[in-house]
DNA sequence: CTGAAAGCGCTAACAG
DNA sequence: CTGTTAGCGCTTTCAG
């Protein structure tokens, strides 16, 4: 094909012909030296990559992988890059992908579900090899459904068989072990309403290390927040008011929201009120103060979900599901229970 | 092409001849009936959707980029995700890419030259329609090399003819005047060390606000960070040592580190040390105290980059550069000078 | 309005 | 070890 640049010159991308044709061998013969393949004579090799130089070519990439019908390209779907637990996800499913060679075709869906179905149908016309889904406005059911055949992977879902999973219970109740250990009695916690792929509910765990207190439980301590710093800004009054002497946010950015609103109100952390929170949001630490909370081991739990998906593609059998336990990690925000 | 999966059935993934066959028309007919580029009789139409819908029709990717040669796709690359800034640009790049149907394939660097030059050369082989770079250890010539005559965009770049410029000295005046009317005559400032493609150098904006001001410049107040909130909290105390009332980071990361350390040293912000940041970095608010920084208008510049690089992908002449001024955001990060 | 045929650029048997 | 020959699945003239 030849391409009319402003310039006015016609820049013609080279193709396997043309260059079989100056260095006077054969299309098979090209391909195989740069494929590498099949073995090619070391003269005709080095004459094949003098002028492929020179010509400035390179293999096109989509008739190789209609050629191959590999793609090395895997769709990897989040709603949005907002919380920087998030990216630190992504950022590391790229690294993950990337040692393996595959890139990374990113989709944003800002909890639109339309949007996430929309990704998918197009990822499966042959775009990627294979997706992973963070989303939990589409259940894996649907998400299989709408990108049809190609090999697919849900974050961490308990129902998809996915390769990785986070004890979402251990985690909680390592969270409020460490405040009941402190001696808070009333701890409220801020859970997150739309889980949908992520197990059983938050509040039921709380309920549970409750009961094994032999602690009666309060409704009211039980809140549930949309993720965003803003909720647990509004949450962290409210719960306060109700009387928490410790707040337990189901993400860091909320425990952040929470840090805010307590510094506004003159409420000091962890004198007042302890908070913790959960993720190990890369910016926990740069908060004030630093952000107890509960470690997500996002390098762990990408790898696995990464290395299951490409067993899939590959046609590996599946391995045997990792339950991946969560760790605490005190920082500032947690102190024991002032007795006025 | 027929798939064997695991549990042993055979799925052949149907295309264009066999819906043109079960259909009973050809394979334009299809072809057109899906594209919509040409008028099909709607009896036609329907018979050949329901067909379509029926088998799971899904027109191949690849094969329509070969013979179109359009992907609509876009490469973007960028360092990594750990700056919540960098978060937001890429962001805001995909929503602008996908209004207008772009998708969005995301390559991280790490800062290292080898893997941008890699991905632009993956990228030069066709596997997108253009390129938009934000990767400061990779000069524009160079990554026009190794991208081939793909048609790329250098982020915010001065040298690139890129579409957008942030006007960087108008920023750091309007930082340094802020601090100026409060009353802080010894500002140090941390810039960015490793950045090309920005322009002319912070330490010269600095100088010659002094100058205009008729003060002696104190070269010891001018350090260099790495954009990383641990650089900001190492020079925040080498400052603050050296006498400084006031700080003036380059980015707000750094801001926050200087925060943290301050927090730690028990310097209070604002009242000993104002301290200036600049990205409007999303979490700008959430730290303590909430930062006073130059903003970025994000949006606007991505707008404007996808903007040119599609112009330039359809063949339209390139527009006027737009010079993009950042604006003061107060929070309370700063306040007058203390004399003691 | 619909069909036939010729590619797009590359790989993959299969011969030589 | 190298060349020949078919495709991969879709778009696109160009006739009918």
């Amino acid at each position: 094909m030849t391409v009319a640049t402003k310039s006015g010159q016609v820049k013609s991308r080279i193709s396997i012909d043309g260059i079989a044709r100056l260095a006077g061998v054969s299309k098979s013969t090209v391909s195989n030296t740069f494929s590498g393949r099949k073995f090619v004579n070391p003269e005709v090799r080095e004459r094949i990559q003098e002028v492929a130089a020179r010509m400035g070519y390179r293999p096109h990439y989509a008739a190789k992988v209609l050629a191959t019908r590999k793609t090395m390209m895997i769709g990897v779907l989040v709603s949005e890059l907002y919380n920087p637990n998030t990216s630190a996800i992504v950022q590391s499913f790229e690294q993950a992908l990337l040692r393996r060679k595959y890139k990374m075709l990113l989709g944003l869906t800002y909890g639109s579900r339309e949007r996430g179905i929309e990704y998918l149908e197009q990822f499966g016309t042959g775009m990627v090899d294979g997706i992973i889904t963070t989303l939990p406005e589409v259940p894996f059911r649907e998400a299989v459904r709408s990108s049809g055949t190609i090999p697919l992977m849900v974050w961490c879902s308990v129902a998809a068989g996915s390769p990785a999973i986070l004890d979402h219970e251990a985690g909680i109740n390592c969270a409020l072990e460490h405040l009941w250990e402190l001696g808070h009695r009333r701890i409220g916690m801020i859970s997150l309403s739309s889980c949908v792929n992520v197990g059983p509910v938050s509040s039921e765990s709380y309920v549970r290390f409750m009961n094994r207190k032999g602690m009666p439980v309060d409704e009211s301590l039980l809140v549930g927040g949309d993720s965003h710093a803003q909720s647990g800004y509004q949450l962290g009054s409210v719960l306060w008011q109700r009387g928490a002497t410790a707040i337990f946010a189901r993400n860091d950015l909320m425990g952040f929201g929470v840090l805010k609103w307590a510094r506004e109100a003159g409420v000091r952390v962890p004198e007042d009120l302890s908070v913790v929170g959960a993720d190990d949001n890369p910016m926990a630490t740069l908060v004030a103060p630093p952000l107890t909370t509960i470690q997500m081991p996002v390098d762990q739990l990408t790898e696995l979900t990464v290395r299951g998906l490409i067993d899939q593609i590959e046609g590996r059998p599946p391995r045997q599901q990792e339950l991946i336990i969560p760790r605490l990690i005190v920082r500032e925000s947690t102190g024991p229970v002032s007795h006025p």
